[in-house]
Parts: C-alpha cells; sequence; structure tokens
DNA sequence: ATTTATTTTCTCGACTGTCGAGAAAAAAGC
DNA sequence: GCTTTTTTCTCGACAGTCGAGAAAATAAAT
C-alpha cells in the first residue's frame, strides 16, 4: 500500500537532504549545498532561511577564503540547538555520554554495573538518575534533550526501545521508553550494539563515495554479535540487528547462556571457546564471564600447537563460518567486516571461518565474502550512536517543519 | 544518501496511487478513488483526466446504480492498454501464458522441456520461438507487449533478469534480457518461483486489509523454495527469494544435487527423503526426478509405522525446522505459508518441523511461528506474476508521465 | 410536466513548492 | 575609482494539491 505525497513532503525530504549534507560536510556555503543536493539556487536559499530561521542552522562568521568575487557564507548546524544522550551497556559498566547537536562530546562519566544489583527495576533506578546526573553536570535543562540513544548487546524490538533478551538481563524484558515516561520530550532509542557499528561503518563507506550496497558487522567476544546495513530501494540506509549469536549452529556446539543448545555464541563465543579448550562437557552451564587473560593463554596454547585449544578455535571459526555463509544465503553477498575483541585471535579463528563458509553454494558461487578485521569497536559504537542518534533527530526537525 | 524530490515526483506518485487503487478494485468511481487514496477531489480529477488521454484508463459506460443523484462514473483500466505474457518454466513443462492490460488470461499453451535437448543455448531458441508463436496466435504486435514475466525455480539475480544457479540448468547462467535483446520494448522480468507465491499471498493478505507485516513461502517438492515478503518503511512491498533449499543445514544431510554437502534440500527436498528411506549412502549423487507415486508409497510406509520412511520424514521435517529457525533469526517473525507438492506429506513432516524450530531462542521468545497450508501452487504462481508484472507496467507509465 | 432534493463530478482560485535567469552584493585586481 | 569575478538573493514562471462552490445528472415530490 502506498502512500499519497503533496508539496510539504516534497519540502520535508528536500529539507532533510539540505541538512544531512550540512551534517556529513560539517558546514558548506550556499553554492556547495546545491552542488552536494543538486537542488536549485533559489531552492537553497528558501530551505535555508526556514532552517535558519528555526534555529537549526547558522551562518559561521569565518569566511577564509583567497579567491576574488564574494566570499562565500558557510551554514553549519548551530551546535546549541540540541543535545543528544549515549548511553552504552556493556556488561561491567554503563558509560553515559553528552554531546551536542554538531556531534561535539560535551561530558562522559562511567558507571561500574555492580553484579550483585540485578534485575531491571534496580538498573532502572540507577540509570535515570545517572540521566539527571549528566544534565546537572552541565546545567542542562531535560527539555533541551532531542535523543537518548542507548545500546545493549542482545535482541532489540524492532519496533521501539524494548530491550527483549540480553546478556545482561536474560529474558528480563527492559522497555527505556516507559522508564523514562512523559517528562522527557526526547526522542528514545535503543539500538543492539553491533548494529551500530554496522551503522557506523555504512556511514563511512557512503561518505568515501563509492557506490554502497551493504555491509554486515560481526562483533566477537564473551558473545557473538551482527549489524546489517543495506540501502534500500529509495537509497535510504537500512539497518538492522538480527539474532545472529543464538541462531542454530550445530546442536553439538552445546549448551549457550541463552538456554537453547547450539547456538553459534555457544561454540564461537568466549565462553564456548574456552569450554572446548578444556574439555569440559558441552552441556555445563557457560562461564558467566572469562577474563581477557584466560582467553590469551587458550591462544598462546593454540599457537603452540597445543591440540585442544587449537581444536577449540578451529571449531569457533566453523560455526562463524557456517554462521556466515547462512547469512549469506538469506542475504544478498554482502562484505564483512569484524570487530571486537576477539578479533585477537582472528589468525587462529581464519582457518576454520573459511572452512565453515566453503561449504555452501552461495559461496561456491560468488566466491568467499572479503572479510575485514577492524579496531576500536567502542569507538565505532559511539560514531553510531551519534549518527542515528542525529539522524533521527534532523528527520524530527524536518517533519515539524513550520508546525 | 537521500535524493531530492520535486512536484514531478508527488506527480507520479500520486497517480501510481490512483492507478494502483484501480488495479486492485477493479473499477472505482471518481469518489470512490479519493476514498481510497485520501487525495481530493480536484486532484483525482486532474490525474484520471491525465491517465484517460494517455489511454491507460477509461470511462466504463455501465453505471449500475439504484441512488437518487448523479450517477458515479467508474473509471478502469483499459485492457487493450498493453499486454503481458507469463512463462512458467519448471522441471518438466514450460507453459506461456498471454494476459491483457486488466489481468485477463487471453492464451495460454505448455510445452514439454525435453529431456536430452539441453544447454541454455538450445533452450533459448526454443524459448523466443515460443514467445513469437504466442504472439502470431493472438495476432498481436511484440511492441504492444509491456512485459515479459518469467519464472523458474533456482537463484535469479537481484538486479535484473540473470538467472545464476537452476535445479534444470545448474550453474549455466541464463540472461533473459540479452536473450530477447533490443527488438522487445518489454520490460523482461525474471523471478523466483516461490517469490512469486510469496508475492500473491502478500497481496491477497494486504487486500483484507488487516496490517499486513511480512511473509515467508515455502515451497516443498523435489527441490525447496523461499519466497519472502515484507512491507518497508515506506510502505512498499519488498519481496526477495533468498537460497534457502541450499542454505546448509548440516553435513549429515549429505549431497545435495548442487554439488555441495549438507543443504537443507539434501534433507527436505524430495530424493532427500527418498534416499533416507531407502538408507542409501547420503554421499550418493540424488536421483535426477522422484515421482510422486515413489513419494506416496513412502508416505504410506511411514503412516504404517515402518521405521525407515518415518525417520526420513521425521529427519526432512527437522532441517525444515531449523531452517525456518534460521530464518527468524535472520529477520523478524513471520507467518509461514507452505506450498507445493510436498504439503500432502506435511502430517509426516509436522512433527520434526516443530522439533527443529523449538531448539532455538528466537523461537523460545517469541513462541511458534504460524504455519499455514496452501494449495494451488501454479495458480499461486500465475497470480504473483500478474501482479508483479502489472505493478511493474504501472509504474512504467506512471514514471513516463507525459514525456 | 415541473420543481425540488440529492449525489457526483468538475472548475476556479488560493497556497506551496521548485526552477532558471538575471539582479544585487561583495571582494580582488587594475 | 572602475572593472572583473564569484556568490547570493530575488522575481516571475510553472507544476502540483486542496477546499469550496458551481455545474451536471438523476430520483422523488408536487
Amino acid at each position: 500500500m502506498l502512500t499519497k505525497s503533496s508539496t510539504e513532503v516534497v519540502r520535508q525530504q528536500n529539507s532533510a537532504l539540505v541538512l544531512s549534507a550540512l551534517r556529513r560536510k560539517g558546514s558548506l556555503s550556499h553554492t556547495e549545498i546545491a552542488e552536494q543536493t543538486g537542488l536549485a539556487s533559489a531552492t537553497i536559499s528558501v530551505i535555508t532561511a526556514e532552517l535558519e530561521r528555526s534555529g537549526t542552522i547558522a551562518k559561521t562568521e569565518q569566511h577564509v577564503q583567497g579567491g576574488r568575487g564574494r566570499p562565500r557564507v558557510l551554514f553549519a548546524p548551530r551546535r546549541d540547538c540540541g543535545y543528544v544522550i549515549v548511553v552504552r551497556i556493556s556488561s561491567d559498566i554503563v558509560q553515559y555520554s553528552l554531546a551536542d547537536y554538531g556531534g561535539v562530546l560535551l561530558d562522559r562519566f562511567e558507571e561500574a554495573r555492580s553484579q550483585n544489583v540485578s534485575g531491571t527495576a534496580a538498573f532502572g533506578q540507577v540509570f535515570v538518575a545517572a540521566l539527571e546526573r549528566l544534565l546537572q553536570r552541565s546545567r542542562l535543562d531535560k527539555q533541551r534533550v532531542l535523543a537518548v540513544s542507548i545500546s545493549s548487546k542482545g535482541l532489540v524490538a524492532g519496533d521501539g526501545a524494548r530491550l527483549l533478551w540480553s546478556p545482561v538481563f536474560g529474558r528480563e524484558e527492559l522497555d527505556f521508553a516507559t522508564l523514562l515516561g512523559e517528562d522527557w520530550r526526547a526522542r528514545i532509542m535503543l539500538s543492539n550494539e553491533t548494529l551500530l557499528v554496522a551503522q557506523a561503518l555504512a556511514a563511512k563507506a557512503e561518505e568515501k563515495g563509492d557506490t554502497f550496497k551493504g555491509l554486515a558487522a560481526i562483533s566477537l567476544g564473551h558473545s557473538i554479535g551482527l549489524g546489517l546495513a543495506r540501502t534500500g530501494r529509495a537509497g535510504e540506509l537500512d539497518v538492522s540487528a538480527p539474532n545472529f549469536g543464538h541462531m542454530l549452529h550445530a546442536p553439538s556446539a552445546g549448551l549457550c547462556r541463552c538456554g537453547s543448545y547450539g547456538c553459534i555464541e555457544a561454540a564461537a563465543g568466549f565462553y564456548g571457546i574456552l569450554r572446548a579448550a578444556f574439555e569440559v562437557p558441552s552441556d555445563t552451564i557457560p562461564a558467566k564471564f572469562v577474563p581477557l587473560a584466560e582467553m590469551d593463554k587458550i591462544a598462546a596454547g593454540a599457537r603452540q600447537g597445543q591440540r585442544m585449544p587449537g581444536y577449540a578455535f578451529r571449531q569457533a571459526g566453523i560455526a562463524l563460518g557456517n554462521g556466515i555463509s547462512r547469512l549469506l544465503s538469506l542475504y544478498e553477498a554482502v562484505p564483512i567486516y569484524v570487530t571486537g575483541q576477539g578479533t585477537r585471535y582472528f589468525d587462529l579463528l581464519h582457518k576454520g571461518v573459511e572452512e565453515g563458509l566453503a561449504q555452501s553454494l552461495q559461496v561456491r558461487l560468488e566466491g568467499l565474502p572479503e572479510i575485514t578485521v577492524v579496531g576500536d569497536e567502542q569507538g565505532l559504537v559511539f560514531d553510531g550512536h551519534l549518527d542515528r542518534a542525529l539522524s533521527a533527530v534532523d528527520s524530527d526537525i524536518t517533519a515539524a517543519g513550520h508546525a
């Protein structure tokens, strides 16, 4: 079912286009905006005037330029137009960040997640209090926050801000929208962590200009995450975080901490590798936490040619390879980016991955997918947060229009 | 990267909206169109006038009506506005159909696919000749055909009309666009068969009005097909046919006719079931063709409680269940529709399917997906063809506009 | 037979949007 | 100070949608 269109929709779309160009490039002149967007100069005048009047963008006074002729005046998003809060929930800490509309980090603090205080109710209180604290530290009114972007590992409901399953809270559902309630005017967004990695990588790839079609980001660590970015037919970016880590690999992978048997994570997550390396029965309840040092030791053993550690990493690689082959069967061919702490063992996983990939028709037809290891996962997650939150704010602004 | 919009785009979109409403309902009056589309009466006048002038729609003279007041005049697509050719390629026959712009079947014939004449080159000649014959039989000029919609089992390239892999031609690629060359002005479309089933079912579901989110169609037979339909964020229908049948199930499934090991099809396709039932080694090269009677015999055995036939169907069910669980992990939850010849054994498969599904976290969280068996696969495929081809033609018409 | 009521369709003017061309602005070079 | 060059702004033309009311076409009432 299509939906009707009108001149207002046109304006909205073109305003969004201008705003997103401005956001990407930081600041642009009238003529540069016209070049970037393909819109006529006259149209740019109208749109910039409107955005300026609403306080979304402003002329920057500095016009550094050597050439002759009338100097260009640059437009840029007004940093004080609004603010976004970014919350990264990881297994051990929760990081709260405040950034302005220009994407500049203003404040940040972290809180350890005390292991004993569990349950969503307790966490909710801590969470709300931390947001208040973040505001107080910068003497910022709650109303000036336009988006709160939260990330966690786990499964997020497609529609809103509901965490369906997470390594931290298990099946206890957590709805951030109702948690924050009515007094926040901000848009509440919850995203899977690896989705944000995919978002950040996709944004970077689009920046480069080479026709971007899609990519998959896989995060290796205690758990396994997947983020998928694709461009829809309208050219818009579509990112999602399917439940890759707990997709069925093979029953032999053993008990997963989600309670099922045979998840990819049960073979390729840190605890799975640990279990296999030490020949612990595969139906043993998985370790809650595996110190990196422990994993390093197993890896060292594997690199020295020890049998079981090597076997463990190879099995993990096969689980990943099989999973990726299934991913490629069900989606189009996309380049794969691997990130997370587990990438330091990628030399050990690599062979298993290729082995696991090679088994399927899809790979035989299209060849092995391009696999790239990228570092700084946390930085990418934050970039993804900003990209996603600020685009959402932008579209809210253009949607509001002159209403 | 978004794209700029303009008033012409608005008109195009709204014209398409009117045309699609007209196509869905068959014929509508001015006021009914306004109700359906939400457009203002004045806009309807302009758009219908333009479509009428271009010969796409026409007023039907019959205005049966009992009420008082000025009688409604109905608009309907002009059946002679153009024609579409539908070709269904199956393993044994090729069916050629001609329909008009109103979706009415005008002519149809079938040709047996002689098993000895293999190779894409030979088939290409037969194919082109058959299309010419179809035109001659109805004394129709080639230029009046606006779309040729072809379907086959197998893997279709996302962009155009290239068959990448098929049970019939294997890895021999077949590009229908170049095959038909320049002298056809028609749009050449190639779709996976089960994709069309999904398209037809989705169209029916949208018709019903209950907010349609998506569905998956699975075709059971000698091979296993998947069609996936989802509504994008713009409300448009997005259908695809991922490579489900040859997605990796488990190495134990044995050799598949695609040449890989462990495909779903190798366990759940007819030849896989046959192989398991007769305890043929699983690396045996699969049977080219399994008569239904043969399958019926195995099924009868299974229903009488014979061990190996029962085991074969159960393993097939598990392969399907596992595959569906992976599908649900990587996409959102969607209702499943099962179709194809294999549905007659669904009583035998059913338990295995549930068993295979129950293993994953996704299913534990969201419960078993709704699974419905639907008959008349060939009818659905044809409906899907028409829906897809005529929508494509519609969008070509509105895109051309007054150019 | 004529008038009235009712429903549908068409038409007109207002409004919003984009676009191209040329005017106005603002600096550098002479 | 004048010209050249580049950028930005402005104006009129054109395309599209919308709401209101006019026009059309029929059934019912007088």
